[in-house]
DNA sequence: ACAAAAGTGTTACTGTTACACCCATGG
DNA sequence: CCATGGGTGTAACAGTAACACTTTTGT
């Protein structure tokens, strides 16, 4: 958006799904558009590809511009080129998703972005463009995903108890876990360090805090693992 | 190829990896080029997608037009856009990955193909472009797939023996297993029926034949299965 | 009759599921 | 002291992994 239009290519775009959670509901990153087409609508913060630009880093820069979120690891969900997918003329784009915290990140609307938000996943509107069938696909991968990798990794804040780890696993995946079957295999994987401080201001008993042990996980991740629930 | 360069957009391609199983190796469908750049040179199957064309169609004409292979379904296996991936200029393209059984097809090279052929998966010589790239990532989606779909529908032949099959997975995964667990667990999906013909003209004790049931199939297919080995 | 590959069962072990009560906290 | 949600163990069951010998076929 803070380019110049002559130096990007003018038929393939870049859109982000940018999962997070908070408050017990996954949510997604949407930004407010300030420029056409669709000025004014919320969508998945996207935009053009630069004239030699690789792909993984034009993501990176499209959702660095446009919400002030930096320095993530996105991956590639697929190419979408539906004829009439953009309103003007035949473009193509290039989904990317990645699965944050949203509280290790600030946002910042972007030069021509009126705002940006995070939207919970069941609240998501009908967006313009083909995001709707982009966000679908995520979610797909995301799917996928947490069935090999421990992804509370990534979405999660740095400290977290037992009980928001499952509801997020209950979110992704729609269902529900017994409470004592998924604390035996999350703990018998010492990915998790119990830390001594307890929940405040929470209804009910004080839930510990836990934190990922980042050269475990490492470890896990380098040894191609599953991970099933 | 058969199609007037102005009707296509000429900085999107579409590159195909076919996956077949022949002779118990893994393979895979390349095409001698006959145009430029790299004519003469054994390159995936691929060419540019019509200006008025969806992504999906687009892959299987572009299959038909060089190989002659119709009608399989393909999947999009995910967009490469490196910077000097094309010799000229800047193109991208979409890479697409389908399974099929060698023998159900007839091989024609298309206009300004000079050759088409199956290559065992390890004696793909170096191709131009990025095609080993796209290769290594359509081999990893295929053994994705093959932890929670059976693929042996797909790339065997209609009869084919249980030791077959098990080879099949041997060569996907890279991993050997043991006969009579591998049996067991095939036999106890129900999606074989053992004929009453066996293998002539082989080494050894003559193994039965078996097919795959399409109803039984299908309807595995239809629940979202896990099919791990 | 020999070589080569197909076919066949059992046991130990590991992981999964199902299930109910007591405990800590805030109001 | 009560309501709310956190935390804990065990037993039945299902699936997985390890393992060796006999049978059929072609030469």
């Amino acid at each position: 958006m803070s380019h110049d239009i002559e130096k990007t290519i003018n038929n393939i775009s870049i859109d982000c799904v940018i999962f997070g959670f908070e408050n017990n509901e996954l949510e997604i990153l949407l930004i407010k558009r300030g420029f056409d087409p669709f000025t004014g609508q919320w969508a998945l913060p996207g935009g053009f590809i630069l004239k030699e630009e690789e792909l993984d880093k034009s993501a990176k820069r499209i959702l660095f511009e446009t919400t002030g979120v930096n320095k993530i690891f996105m991956k590639q969900i697929a190419a979408f080129g539906g004829l009439h997918r953009y309103p003007d003329r035949r473009v193509f784009t290039v989904g990317y998703f990645a699965l944050i915290s949203p509280d290790n990140y600030d946002l910042h609307p972007g030069l021509n972005i009126k705002d940006v938000k995070w939207v919970k996943l069941n609240k998501i509107p009908n967006l313009p463009f083909d995001h709707n069938k982009i966000i679908d696909n995520a979610l797909m991968k995301l799917r996928q995903r947490v069935r090999i990798q421990p992804v509370g990794f990534e979405l999660l804040p740095k400290k977290f108890t037992l009980p928001q780890l499952q509801l997020l696993y209950e979110k992704i995946l729609g269902k529900d876990f017994d409470k004592r079957n998924f604390r035996k295999k999350i703990l018998k994987m010492n990915l998790l360090e119990k830390l001594d401080i307890k929940e405040t201001n929470s209804v009910g008993r004080a839930a510990f805090f836990y934190k990922f042990d980042q050269k475990a996980y490492n470890d896990f991740k380098n040894q191609g693992f599953v991970f099933d629930l």
